[in-house]
RNA sequence: CGGGAUGUGGCUCAGUUUGGUAGAGCGCUGCGUUCGGGACGCAGAGAUCGAGUGUUCAAAUCACUCCAUCCCGACCA
């Protein structure tokens, strides 16, 4: 490639829509430019590095054993019926009418598409294993699509799909997508972890989700320091320490206490002079159309997608004001377990059963009260894990400290069971002779989202670093020739020597000042920049400079191709990668 | 959807308070000088001031409506 004759327009100026540095730098580089909200032009630039992260994961996912299909954008509104989702979704998929009035929908994910596609053609368990795969562009309707290519509308994923014939089948099916998702990412160059995740509303029995450890990250993750548990907050487990149980103890009646105007667990605490873990935290949700009240001491955060997977539900929303006062008969801020309505069931907090003599809300207006036992006053239906882990918990599954580090979530894969092939009626033949559903997992990759990720983790202030494997171009060479004409020819000369070499070369052939092509290089973050000069030339050497490590240095230009590939070994060993 | 902000040459922004000739820097074109870390001089091109309605002799500026974009929140296989 000939920058003179190339098509990358960049900026000087960070564009004013621009938050997170790796969307500033993505159009700063010329590598994207936006269309329209959470909707953005790939420019050659940005499509090579683009497509050499999906080169990767697609070698990756064939060496697996998984096919490669593609499947249309376009979905019928018919087949998301048949798994309830097309009620189920929400307006984050975004539907639409053909001609004749038929509803559509373009696809933010494709279990419906592929089940409808194996059903019927899949009969035998002689059949199974299939894990089919594609890389396509989804298109989901962000509330609030940000930062760039990191939560856009339509992006590009690799999205698999397993069949087995029995869970055991499925297991292995998603550890082996498991360990080609870590082939795959550590190969791109990048620093992840895989950590548990929750499985969300795409349901299944267990999930996990692969994290770039960056801190602009949207997710949070609690590691531990000593052993391999990593999790998404809203999956870690807290474990509360065995002691007595304290429900039952005597204390003095239950009394009320007046509280004009306080509202929140600080605002009463300051009031009464008590610390916050003495105060039981009434939270009223509706979980499917139901209430459902959730207890947790003063000072803690309820993790409420425990609480929906515990209740077994799917939509979890805070009841509205109206509700709250119909439930507690109290303004909202004054709940308490004691006298609510009777068909709210409770949910505690396991912890709440370690101690007693609470405050809690009065259920009514600008009331407290004191000496709350939730044995003897209220009605538990479980004591539960329902709180969101703290920095200062312990390990879930070895007892040591713990960590939170910011994460960008762009691997994950889930374990399906049969949720989609019993609502679509998928179903094979055993060796028994007898019909059983298809047992399924679902993999996914942020395609799109992986390229600013390596940026979020790999920049500096002068522009992009990326890892070799996926630049959009591995080598620049930058000739400063100028006028002097044997420079730029020799310039040439050793680009088309790296190209017959396999190598991906750019050659910065144009007319700028030097100033201006070292500044350029550096915002587009070729890992190698050959700089010549006529002093060069003269001198027979050629300057090369390694993007990560700044570090520069000189090849001799009679031996230059195995200077250079032993250069290359270095770079690449720099970034801890194989060739 | 709730809260906040912004919209002025391709880009970054000033001008709006107090209505009166549409500006700067970067980028772009031409000429000249310069040429190892985003050069300099001279001469140019380039604008329905987000859209509509209204107030006014007169609107980028005031009022109303709408649209778009960004930030915070809720949401998120």
């Amino acid at each position: 490639m000939k920058l003179s004759q190339y098509y990358a327009p960049t900026l000087k100026e960070d564009p004013a829509e621009a938050e997170v540095v790796s969307h500033k730098l993505l159009m700063r580089a010329g590598m994207i430019r936006k269309l329209t909200s959470g909707i953005y032009n790939y420019l050659p630039l940005g499509l090579r590095a683009l497509n050499k992260v999906a080169a990767i994961v697609r070698e990756e996912m064939n060496r697996a054993g998984a096919m490669e299909i593609l499947m249309p954008t376009v979905q019928p509104a018919d087949l998301w019926r048949e798994t309830g989702r097309w009620d189920y979704y929400g307006k984050e998929l975004l539907r639409f009418n053909d001609r004749h009035g038929r509803d559509y929908c373009l696809g933010p994910t494709h279990e419906e598409v592929i089940t409808d596609l194996v059903r019927g053609e899949i009969r035998s368990y002689k059949q199974l294993p299939v894990n089919l795969y594609q890389i396509q562009n989804k298109f989901r309707d962000e509330i609030r699509p940000r930062f760039g290519l990191m939560r856009g509308r339509e992006f590009l994923m690799k999205d698999a799909y397993s069949f087995d014939k029995d869970d055991e089948g499925a297991e292995k099916s998603y550890w082996n997508m498991f360990e080609a998702y870590k082939k795959a990412f550590s190969r791109i160059g990048l620093r992840f972890k895989p950590v548990q995740a929750d499985s969300g509303a795409i349901g299944g029995d267990f999930s996990h989700e692969f994290m770039v450890l960056a801190e602009t990250g949207e997710d949070t993750i609690a590691s531990c320091k000593s052993c391999d548990f990593a999790a998404n907050l809203e999956k870690a487990k807290v474990i509360t320490p065995e002691t007595t149980c304290r429900c039952d103890d005597e204390i003095p009646a239950l009394e009320d206490i007046a509280t004009p105007g306080k509202h929140t667990v600080e605002e009463v605490c300051e009031f009464l002079g008590v610390e916050p873990r003495k105060l039981v935290k009434t939270l009223l949700y509706i979980v499917d159309g139901n209430p459902v009240a959730a207890l947790v001491r003063g000072d803690r955060e309820l993790n409420d997608v425990k609480l929906r997977n515990l209740i077994g539900g799917n939509e979890i929303d805070f009841a509205d004001e109206a509700t709250v006062k119909k439930l507690t008969g109290a303004p909202v801020g004054f709940a308490g377990p004691h006298s609510l309505d009777k068909d709210v069931p409770i949910y505690a907090d396991a912890e709440l059963c370690h101690d007693t003599d609470w405050i809690a809300g009065g259920n009514k207006a600008d009331t407290h009260v004191k000496h709350l036992s939730l044995g003897r006053d209220c009605t538990i239906e479980k004591f539960a894990d329902l709180r969101m882990i703290e920095e200062t918990d312990l390990c879930p599954e070895c007892g040591q400290a713990i960590e939170f580090t910011k994460g960008i979530e762009v691997g994950h894969v889930f374990k399906l069971g049969t949720k989609y092939s019993e609502s679509m009626d998928a179903k094979f033949l055993d060796e028994n002779g007898k019909e059983k559903l298809l047992a399924m997992g679902c993999y996914g990759i942020g395609v799109s989202r992986i390229v600013a990720s390596a940026i979020e983790q790999n920049h500096d202030d002068n522009g992009c670093i990326f890892p070799p494997t996926i630049a959009p171009y591995e080598v620049a060479v930058i000739s400063l020739g100028g006028k002097d004409q044997a420079v730029n020819d020799k310039a040439e000369e050793l680009y088309n020597q790296l190209i017959s070499l396999g190598v991906d070369a750019a050659l910065d052939d144009r007319k700028d000042r030097p100033g201006v092509k070292f500044a350029e290089a550096d915002l587009v973050g070729y890992p190698m920049q050959l700089v010549l000069g006529g002093k060069g030339l003269k001198n027979g050497v050629i300057e090369c400079k390694n993007r990560k490590t700044g570090e520069k240095s000189e090849l001799p230009l009679d031996t230059f191709a195995e200077a250079f590939q032993q250069w290359r070994k270095q770079v690449w060993a720099d970034w801890n990668l194989k060739m």
